[in-house]
DNA sequence: CGCGGTGTTGAAAATTGTCAATAATTGTGG
DNA sequence: CCACAATTATTGACAATTTTCAACACCGCG
């Protein structure tokens, strides 16, 4: 199983900056350890852990890796490529949840209920890790690290979750998106990808659906991003040129909700 | 330790009707355990897990039961009260994440880096049982119902967030303050209180920040309600007339976002 | 009885959504 | 490789929603 390559693309795409498309196979060679599943383990732990790795899978671009309702039985690791996670509302309409790139984990939710409640889909051509729950469960079982990083994965999750909470509940548009081009920054930096420059995967209607506001307010907004010469806008390509003045954006541009909670916070005895 | 009672409340309170304020103290006595961390465990299971448990807390209104930024040591289960969650934003402002009442659990936040990343108030005098994280982790090591329910509660909370992520990406403030109100209702009536009359133990600033709306917007919102005869308001006790026109609200009045995703959904090979 | 916190209501302003037209880009098939 | 179709993105004008600002009522409490 080792140092297998997909010899075949089927849709031939542009790789991004410094992002290679071969890849190792094995959780110790892989370059995205120390942000994945592993992080934190020994090898040997390591080892044992990698054992209910059993198998990989490649989802073409607008396939989905599982469906809401699919019986919750893997976590998925992303290797390669770029997926985001949607809803579909009651009303008919989709809300995309987020979006994963190269060692983001997913496909916790269904966790509670045994099925999967949102659908997770390749915006571009993936590879991904499938890691059985149950074969992932039994190594934690024997592996004191393991054990004690699931939950801590889980918490992550949560804490992104509530950082959205954050955006979607206290910032207006222009300061939602502020915070979308950071965040994609910020992740693509930590992979060693480039800060300032990367080409975005997703449609106008994909971030707009995330952050809770129209195509159209997206693109007004980067407009007038780049005109004010915060960032350069071909297209998908972004150039950020200061990002001080985006993250001032951010931090400046919530909607002042007066007297959110008067909690006196007194002291617990 | 047994059939302890807080003989004295220092802020007398109204109680709420159904909710009894003297409580048993060991799981398998307690009126909650179904939807509490014990459940789906047999009784020597649960036996085990309880061990964990070392100490009740009393939480009194406007005091925190923790602060962002202090060390996460215990995940908790409110037993009486009603408490809320908030983070304090960058631009110095604050956001509710959501409110805990009878049974749920609380503290998940800061299970990444084991610092808390919200705050939890009591909006009532509460009591909440403190279940240290490392030993119910050692308890679980033990117990394998135990050892899954962990995750499942982890998952749960996952999927809650998503919920409001939902409400907040996609609905406009009139469908928000009808989803609010029937998840209050629903969560009552689990508990086996009425699902049509109800105290609401937060200010309407609360909700607000919950829901990403202003105050005034709220109170609109809700006399709006009352003209249509949906729900009787009067200060802080609502009568939902007519669950069905609030349920009808929620699923029509999403703002229609075009095309939020175009995806062909090819089934994967 | 007044006071601080809370809740309601009105009017005006700001933000964002809706609709529509058009341009740019991408994918498809000859 | 080109042309055509479909999708995606941009932009403008207008409408709807929501916020902001302000005034005032209410309520419990010292």
């Amino acid at each position: 199983m080792n140092c297998e390559a997909y010899a075949v693309r089927q849709r031939p795409m542009r790789v991004q900056r410094g992002q290679s498309t071969d890849f190792e196979v094995t959780c110790a060679r892989c370059s995205l350890k120390s942000k994945c599943l592993p992080a934190a383990l020994t090898p040997a732990e390591l080892d044992a852990a990698e054992r209910s790795v059993l198998t990989r899978r490649r989802i073409g671009r607008g396939e989905a890796l599982y469906r809401a309702g699919d019986a919750f039985e893997s976590i998925y690791a992303v290797r390669v490529g770029f997926l985001t996670s949607i809803v579909n509302t009651s009303g008919g309409h989709t809300q995309v949840l987020g979006f994963q790139m190269a060692g983001d984990l997913v496909g916790f939710d269904g966790l509670d209920t045994g099925l999967h409640t949102c659908d997770v889909v390749a915006l571009e051509d993936s590879d991904v890790c499938v890691i059985p729950y149950r074969g992932l469960a039994e190594a934690a079982t024997a592996t004191p690290a393991l054990r004690a990083r699931i939950p801590q994965l889980l918490g992550q999750e949560i804490e992104r979750e509530q950082a959205m909470l954050q955006i979607l509940g206290t910032m207006r548009s222009d300061a939602r998106v502020a915070s979308f081009l950071l965040d994609i920054s910020r992740r693509l930096g930590t992979r060693g990808l480039s800060r300032s420059e990367f080409v975005l995967k997703m449609t106008r209607g994909d971030i707009g659906s995330l952050l809770g506001i129209t195509i159209e307010t997206v693109s007004r907004i980067m407009t007038r991003f780049a005109r004010l010469g915060h960032i350069h806008i071909d297209g998908r390509n972004v150039h950020i040129l200061d990002l001080d003045a985006l993250t001032r954006m951010v931090a400046s541009r919530a909607t002042a909700r007066r007297a959110p909670l008067t909690v006196v916070v007194k002291q617990a005895a």
